[in-house]
DNA sequence: GCAAAAGTGTTCGTAGTACACCCATGA
DNA sequence: TCATGGGTGTACTACGAACACTTTTGC
């Protein structure tokens, strides 16, 4: 080991909080930054969305990047997501603070931004398609792209975006987070929607709605609401997500899984 | 926002790698340090291990504490994570070059460490029972610890230690990860045992083995040989693992799954 | 009436569970 | 020959896949 710091060649220093070991100086060596990024996914008309800022900079002036930023000094790292989340996309308040944050991965490469060492930590969160984002006070702005409608992402934004849609899908299979991608009420032919729009598959209805029904706390039907979905067609019966998270048996996708 | 850095108030400055955007210096603020800690994992006489180190220094002297150490300017946090494997358990090389390593998540309190702020990039791994670590050149000395059998850990890692564990459980499910645990040649009862153990659950003998067979590329027969295990009873053909890494169907375990 | 979407019922096959049973070896 | 662990066979059950069919709405 070579690495001169807290557990790397203990000096033996102790002391109140934020006092290095003896023989450490914080400041002596090109230090690391510590961002977040964000992969906000949506469903809009089938299609899933990502939430992008366009970079008015270089590197990568003109292209799409995910949203995120600098880890402040007393911040965790999912506060520092909520907060960037708040403020660079103008998603309501209520709506990023009760929202489900995932942390997906940290992504450590050390050319991954040309211009300095970068470490940082993706999150990955769902959102119903209701809000319209508008830029923050500080003039970004985050708009819903199609995924694959979004030509060459910033640094390595791709790889990121790719594992979280990735992890999305996974996710659907074993916990009720569809519903996150849902309104307050929603019909089961529109929760069936988001499985097949993030798996990119069809699915049988009769047995969706089945397995759906059967797990206790998945879903809570609205008592006698019901709303047209299509313009035509019988109404459909309105649900609200239950008070479950974990979906035992799994909702499998048709095809295979993967590391 | 109000960091300062390069995505956030990008001051418009380019240039070759390394040089920050104009109005950031690297060295302005209190760093971050950015870590890696390793939750490795064997199997002994039917015992979940894991490989730890006894601190000798404050915060946290004589407690046990996961390998791990800083990363450096110019590597990734897996690089780290396997110099750090070599460098500090004095595993073989060979051992750790082959090594199945993954990222766990990411722990980033601001006060997780008492002595500075650290955001620590966690790792998995799973090794055969075989090695019996010597402390590297660094007079660091990893030994092999029952879980349950540690007292209280030093810093977050009880956490980081759970959350592997867990992970490992829920991988075990849908990859061929198990094999990792079990030296070249293994038995199928010695596979069995690694589930059994780290799941904490009987398995059924005979539907195990059928499960494995049934799955093409798990575990390849080695032609004639056999091995005896208990001392007593039949001779047990001995496997390899196979190209395969994931598992559909999955193995699931007896009881149910967590988000 | 027709198209479209919701909702119900039924059949079939596969895969997991729970066993009973035989085989090979050491003490 | 008994205990121990490896290996095979089989019946039962449950759940998912596939698909036919009814219901309610707009045009």
């Amino acid at each position: 080991m070579t690495a001169v710091g807290p557990r790397a060649r203990e000096g033996g220093a102790r002391g109140p909080r934020g006092t290095a070991p003896q023989g450490y100086d914080p400041h002596a060596f090109e230090p690391f930054a510590v961002t977040v990024d964000l992969a906000v996914f949506t469903v809009r008309e089938g299609v899933l969305h990502a939430l992008l800022i366009r970079r008015g900079q270089e590197p990568y002036a003109g292209a799409w990047a995910l949203p995120g930023g600098f880890v402040l000094p007393r911040e965790s790292t999912e506060l520092a997501a909520r907060r960037e989340l708040a403020e660079e996309t103008g998603l309501p308040d209520d709506l990023v603070a009760g929202l489900h944050l995932e942390q997906l991965r940290t992504y450590s490469e050390p050319d991954r931004d040309p211009r300095m060492r970068v470490v940082s930590v993706a999150y990955t969160a769902l959102v119903p398609d209701l809000p319209e984002p508008h830029g923050g006070g500080d003039a970004a702005h985050a708009e819903w792209v199609a995924l694959g409608g979004c030509g060459q992402l910033a640094f390595d934004h791709a790889e990121i975006l790719a594992d979280a849609r990735e992890r999305i899908g996974a996710k659907l299979e074993y916990t009720c987070l569809a519903t996150s991608f849902c309104p307050p009420e929603f019909t089961l032919g529109e929760l069936q929607q988001v499985y097949e729009t993030v798996w990119g598959t069809v699915l049988d209805r009769p047995n969706f709605r089945r397995k759906v029904l059967a797990t206790p706390g998945f879903v809570e039907q609205v008592a006698g609401a019901s709303r047209l979905t299509g313009g035509r067609g019988k109404p459909a019966a309105l649900h609200r997500a239950g008070p479950a998270t974990a979906l035992h048996p799994p909702l499998l996708r048709p095809e295979g899984r993967q590391t």
